[in-house]
DNA sequence: AACAAAATATTACATATGTAGTATTGTGTA
DNA sequence: TACACAATACTACATATGTAATATTTTGTT
C-alpha cells in the first residue's frame, strides 16, 4: 500500500517478465531477457538485485536458487507511473495527452468501447 | 527535425515556463521559477545551461544579459515523451492506460469532448 | 580608472542508472 | 574428499540528475 518506489527504464523490462509469469528463478530471468534485450546475463542480475533491495522484488531460497517474485502490483506501478507522469508531462491536462497518444498509436475497436465505457461511467456520454 | 533529446524531470519544470513565454532572461525564468519551486537561483541556472548544451533552449546575448528561448516544440517533446512512456509503461496497449488516468484523473467537459472527438475522427464513434 | 553589483562560468558532490567484470561460495560428482 | 561448475555476491565505472557553492567577467557608477 505504501508508494512504489522508482522503477526505472530497464528495470521495467525486468518486472514485466516477473508480472507475466513468477516466481522465476534467476536463470530464467536471463533466458528471458537475453532473448528480448541485449543485456548481459551479469547486467540483469545487476537490475534484479536492484529491484530486491528496493523492496519491488522478493524471492524464496530453494536449495541452491532463488525463485523471484514480484513484491507490488503491475496496476499500481503503472498507476504511480502515470500519475508521475502526467504531473510532469502534462500538468493534468488530459486533453493534450488524448492527441498526442491517438495521433500516434492504433485505437483499437476494444480501445474505442473503453472510451466509450469511460464516458458512460463519467455520465458524460452520449 | 532530430528526435528530441531526454529531458529530465527538473529539466521540464525550466522547459515549461520557456514554452509558456519567452524570450526570457536567465533572472526571470530564475524568477518564475523560484516562486513554483524550492530550488536555488544557482541550481535553476544549472538547469537552463544543461538544457542549452542539449540543444532544447537556445539564446540571444543582448548585452550582458541572455534572453533564453525554446529550440524544440512542446508538443514534440510531449509526443517524445509519451511514446517512450507508452513503449516503457503499457507496451503500446491504451486500454489499460485509460483505465489507470480516469481512475485518478478528473475528466473534465473538454476532455470527454475530446474523447467524443477523436471517436468520430477514427470513424468509431456512434 | 576602480569598484561594486550583476551576470555568467566553473566546480562540486551525492545518488541513480546503464552496463558489466571478477570473486566467492555451495554442491554434485569423480 | 577435492574439484569443477553453477549460482550468487561484490566491485567497477561512466554518464545523468538533483542540488548547489564559489569564481570570474562585465559594466554602470563614482
Amino acid at each position: 500500500m505504501k508508494g512504489t518506489p522508482k522503477i526505472s527504464e530497464a528495470e521495467w523490462e525486468v518486472m514485466r517478465v516477473l508480472w507475466n509469469e513468477s516466481p522465476l528463478t534467476a536463470n530464467k530471468i536471463v533466458e528471458k531477457l537475453t532473448a528480448s534485450t541485449h543485456w548481459k546475463a551479469t547486467t540483469i542480475r545487476t537490475l534484479v538485485n536492484r529491484l530486491v533491495e528496493k523492496n519491488v522484488l522478493g524471492y524464496d531460497k530453494k536449495g541452491r536458487e532463488y525463485h523471484y517474485y514480484p513484491l507490488v502490483e503491475e496496476a499500481d506501478c503503472i498507476r504511480a507511473e502515470s500519475h508521475s507522469f502526467l504531473r510532469r508531462v502534462y500538468r493534468g491536462a488530459l486533453t493534450p495527452i488524448l492527441s498526442a497518444f491517438m495521433e500516434n498509436e492504433e485505437l483499437s475497436s476494444e480501445d474505442a468501447e473503453e472510451l466509450k465505457r469511460i464516458l458512460r461511467k463519467k455520465g458524460k456520454g452520449r
